[in-house]
RNA sequence: GGGCCCGUAGCUCAGCCGGAUAGAGCAAGGGAUUUCUAAUCCCUGGGUCGCAGGUUCGAAUCCUGCCGGGCCCA
């Protein structure tokens, strides 16, 4: 609808101002009395002018007057001009989201161009906590909308499984894994023959197992309270691995047990990882290895790359990447002076095969904390030869969780933080998404448990769902009592939807494919929950004031109609938010 | 010390590429159902848009400084 008047306009003041590339606005007028569409046209083109706003403003306007899709077109002082579309235009808009359903709002605004969207990513060194489920659901989102608006998405999880802390991953486990041990002696389960029996020098099998648990509880501890991780997790896949390998591990010299239980824990994390993210909705195409990028010779390749282009250099023992070239404020290390990569080697590295996989657009979702990181990965972009906007990144904030009021402090070191899963099982998914994406999410958020379960009849989630099981119950009761089919096509005469809340539903339903447009545009995900409650909140109002069901069968039919529209709306937003769309409720 | 983000109703937040009387939800008070689901609807109150300047016909919105909160870096 926008775009329509848009158009029109532009091609106005190209014929008669010889003016094109003007941007002006076009939108909903925030008071009913300003008509249907609104636009700030004749403004920008004084400026361009030197002329009146005000009668540009009319003669604009008397051009589009002789439109036949506009009931009428007034200009308001200073210089608005508004516009008032006509019943058929509105009636024939129905008609279309009835015979087209979610093709109705589709339009191919991407031309089928490839994008990557990365998020989640989160360390596989533990469970998914609250930040992490914000960033799935901002991630997925923009993925849902920019699927829909026509382009070729590709949902990426790239897995930090190279570095430093997959090893104190392992060393927890075995530190813990060692405690287990060592209560397991204490409590007489290595008590059978086979473990007290005197061997030849004296000792049993038993001492044996306490004196290799006492040494590698000294080459290790240390390091444990220093780096180790604490969540009960941690406990767990040492019980796991106990379950499964006995007093095996000990047998392992230190290094081979700590880097089979970095493998192990690895392996156990993404996948429960994985079934939490399943939970959640949220699907991956690609789950990308960092240390691929290391077998497969890509930061290799990339460095040197980069080493042809003169853009690295050696300093204190170390390889300098000059990011300062590109915009960063210092240079940064790609080699340490103990010859190991840093992260930021391998983070151009993925980036370089993002480019060369053909991808037009790549979104990071990263959290807020990495804003740091920012301008030397685009540095490292512009490197390639790539224009910056061709990476977009996209910062997540943290969750701020509150339960009777109070903060909960989250700390993953000292494991006592609130994981995804019990959020999940403690207030549902559907309400987690949807007021993970109520504010942008550059902002902190403020999610109060107590709040989002107990005050669930006034919570915005079930108001739009229970609009959804409403119109299902409308459709089935018609169904029973009238015998009237409602989810098969019908014919319905549109004129009899003249009350002035229908005439506003349409209006709302016509404008919705160009809001919907913007959002994904602007990745303005925060809007959706909102556009959700309008249209949810005039649906209602109509419930209380209109009857549906009536002796009148043509009327019947109408409103029907009416409903299976707002129907479909709210099946598109619930998709693409990712809540279920509620038969009862 | 440098950089980034934020400050709007009692609370949580929209609005911010300048435009018409600054919005929504929650909370507070009052009302509505013999009818398709009351997880609903209607009405009421509530604001120095952090402060001070500047730009402009016009500023919550843009610029500068300050105050307050958060994050990153050194």
């Amino acid at each position: 609808m926008q775009g329509f008047l848009k158009k029109e306009i532009q091609n106005l003041i190209k014929q008669r101002y010889n003016l094109s590339g003007i941007e002006f606005k076009v939108e909903r007028p925030k008071r009913k009395e300003f008509g249907d569409l609104a636009t700030n046209v004749a403004f920008i083109l004084a400026k361009h002018l030197k002329g009146n706003p005000f009668e540009i403003a009319n003669e604009i306007a008397e051009e589009l007057r002789k439109n036949s899709a506009f009931e009428s077109v007034e200009v308001a002082k200073p210089a608005f001009i508004n516009l008032r579309f006509s019943k058929d235009y509105y009636y024939g808009v129905l008609k279309d989201i009835l015979s087209k359903g979610f093709d109705y709002f589709r339009e191919n605004i991407g031309l089928d161009r490839k994008v990557q969207l990365e998020y989640v990513s989160a360390n596989p060194t533990g469970p998914l906590h609250l930040g992490h489920g914000r960033g799935a659901v901002v991630g997925d989102v923009m993925a849902n909308l920019l699927e829909f608006y026509g382009w070729d998405v590709t949902r990426e999880y790239y897995i930090n499984d190279a570095g430093n802390q997959i090893r104190v991953l392992g060393v927890s486990i075995l530190y813990r894994y060692l405690e287990l041990m060592l209560s397991l002696v204490y409590d007489g389960a290595y008590s059978s023959p086979v473990y007290i029996t005197p061997l030849g020098d004296g000792t049993t099998k038993k001492d044996r197992l306490y004196a290799r648990i006492s040494e590698l509880f000294r080459e290790i501890g240390e390091d444990f309270e220093r780096n180790g991780y604490r969540g009960e997790y941690i406990q767990e896949l040492a019980q796991k691995v106990y379950n499964l390998y006995r007093e095996q591990i000990l047998e392992l010299p230190k290094e081979r047990a700590i880097s089979f239980l970095s493998e192990f824990g690895l392996k156990e994390m993404l996948e429960e990882i994985k079934e939490d993210l399943n939970r959640f909705g949220i699907k991956f195409d690609v789950w990308f290895s960092e240390k691929s990028l290391y077998q497969t010779g890509y930061v290799e390749k990339t460095l040197k790359f980069l080493r042809e282009k003169g853009l690295l250099y050696e300093k204190e023992g170390a390889i300098w990447f000059k990011t300062t070239e590109f915009g960063d404020d210092k240079d940064r290390v790609v080699i340490k002076s103990d010859g190991s990569y840093t992260y930021f080697a391998s983070d151009i590295a993925y980036h370089y095969n993002k480019y060369l996989r053909g991808f037009n657009k790549v979104i990071n979702v990263w959290g807020a904390d990495h804003h740091g990181y920012v301008p030397r990965i685009k540095a490292a972009i512009k490197a390639f030869g790539v224009k910056e906007d061709w990476l977009e990144v996209e910062l997540v904030q943290l969750v701020k969780l509150y339960r009777n009021g109070k903060e909960v402090k989250m700390s993953k070191r000292a494991g006592n933080f609130v994981t995804l899963r019990e959020l999940m099982d403690e207030v549902g998914e559907d309400v987690i998404r949807f007021w993970f994406i109520t504010k942008r999410s550059d902002t902190p958020l403020e999610f109060d448990i107590e709040k989002a379960k107990e005050e669930s009849s006034e919570n915005p989630v079930f108001y739009v769902q229970y609009a959804h099981a409403r119109i299902s119950g409308i459709f089935r009761e018609v169904k029973n009592r009238k015998g009237f089919n409602a989810e098969e096509e019908f014919e319905f005469n549109p004129l009899l939807l003249n009350g002035e809340t229908e005439l506003e539903l349409i209006k709302d339903l016509a404008t919705l494919k160009d809001e919907l447009i913007s959002i994904a545009q602007s990745r303005e995900i925060h809007l959706l929950p909102q556009l959700a409650v309008e249209l949810v909140k005039k649906f209602h109002y109509y419930y209380n004031h209109y009857r549906v069901m009536t002796d009148d069968f043509e009327l019947m039919k109408a409103r029907l109609a009416l409903l299976k529209a707002i129907r479909t709306a709210l099946r598109l937003i619930f998709k693409f938010i990712g809540i279920s769309a509620p038969e009862r409720m």
